[in-house]
DNA sequence: CGCTCGCACATGG
DNA sequence: CCATGTGCGAGCG
């Protein structure tokens, strides 16, 4: 597949943007930058970065462009749609998003550990029935300051 | 109250 | 095969 990407540099760390033409395949923090690679799928990576530059300056934007599903199973495609609906600012439980979906709670966790793009699927948003933060990937700190910088209660 | 245990689902290593 | 980004109910101090 041929990729297009580029690194921006964020509160949070240095992000690789990476998207085929389909859309989106992966954004994560990434250790140091490399050159960018314009593709078919540039568009998708500008549309991207410039989405975040306005997170970062405090907007409450989403992410609304496309994703690259090719690699996701059906109740990932479903699971990462419904996150990506999720309002900024506002947080939902593993168990209410599985109830929305008719997925086991655990199976939610399951999904949301694999979701490949940082921020494009605010997968921060979704935390313990009990207002406890959760996992991230090993980043729980990213995860925490994402939530803080939208305002949302620490509990 | 607070802590532990067991169980249920899906995915990735 | 096993350890996760969980929730819920039960049991025990």
């Amino acid at each position: 597949m041929n990729l297009a990407w580029a690194f921006l540099e964020t509160p949070i760390g240095l992000l690789r943007v990476e998207a085929s033409a389909a859309g989106l395949t992966r954004v994560h923090l990434a250790g140091a930058p490399q050159n960018e690679a314009e593709g078919p799928g540039w568009a998708h990576v500008t549309r991207f970065l410039d989405f975040a530059e306005r997170y970062f300056a405090g907007e409450p934007v989403g992410y609304a462009g496309a994703l690259d599903l090719s690699g996701a199973t059906p109740q990932q495609a479903a699971l990462w749609r419904y996150v990506q609906s999720i309002p900024y600012g506002r947080t939902q439980s593993y168990a209410q998003v599985g109830r929305a979906l008719g997925l086991h709670p655990r199976a939610v966790g399951a999904g949301m550990r694999a979701v490949p793009w940082l921020l494009a699927v605010p997968a921060h948003r979704v935390i313990h029935a009990d207002g406890r933060v959760g996992g991230f990937a090993g980043m729980e700190g990213v995860k925490a300051w994402l939530l803080a910088f939208e305002g949302v209660n620490p509990a």
